[in-house]
DNA sequence: TCCATGTATTCGTCTATCCGAATACATACA
DNA sequence: TGTATGTATTCGGATAGACGAATACATGGA
């Protein structure tokens, strides 16, 4: 299996979780830090920072310390328009058939 | 937790399998039939079934029966657009670390 | 109807992932 | 150095995903 090909299944793993499609959104919109963002997501703090911490070994995201806390951001906004493209598609698809993974 | 949001999580996590990125391209190379699809990629044939049948419940694929033989094709070719998205991203992000996921 | 071809599913097992809870770690400041 | 604040990790259990092997199912023709 080429290297390659496992990398590209691996940064789409890491956006299978609807979590961390919200975390990246939520990034994008404006940078946080953990505690902001669990507060803003509703999420545990270590769920959280575990999910950063696979975003963040795929280099979407990247941090900067500020004392005590950690600010995350999105690394590119390339891979914001990539999950809107998948939206769209989405769209397109549930507009022709309504009953997908149903 | 949003519908749409966890159908987006859906997608990407269909994505998340090296192998079924492999088909995709196979697929949008040429469509095929499943034992064609076995051979090409040296795969057990339930191996390619299963994988296909995730990849048509989220309609990336769509098929055709010609007898007893099923063709598969890719739905849009604009997955594929995606997925080549993904790979520039990896590889920008490949030239700027090339510790990635190690 | 029986058989050949091709496809899909089931079963058992193994591995990976996710979570809550608890705790360890890091930083800045008194 | 001790404490407060903020972040990361570990642990155990539950769940989901992937595989090989075997088998069931579907189609068309003899």
């Amino acid at each position: 299996m080429d290297e390659l090909r496992l990398l590209h299944g691996n940064i789409c793993q890491a956006l299978g979780d609807p979590k961390r499609i919200q975390i990246l959104y939520a990034l994008h919109d404006e940078p946080r830090h953990v505690s902001a963002l669990a507060c803003a997501l509703d999420m545990p703090q270590p769920t959280v920072s575990r999910h950063l911490r696979v975003l963040r070994q795929r280099a979407m995201v990247k941090t900067e310390r500020y004392g005590p806390a950690v600010v995350y951001s999105i690394t590119s906004p390339k891979i914001i328009a990539i999950l809107d493209e998948m939206r769209n598609f989405l769209r397109q698809t549930l507009e022709r058939q309504s009953n997908i993974l149903s």
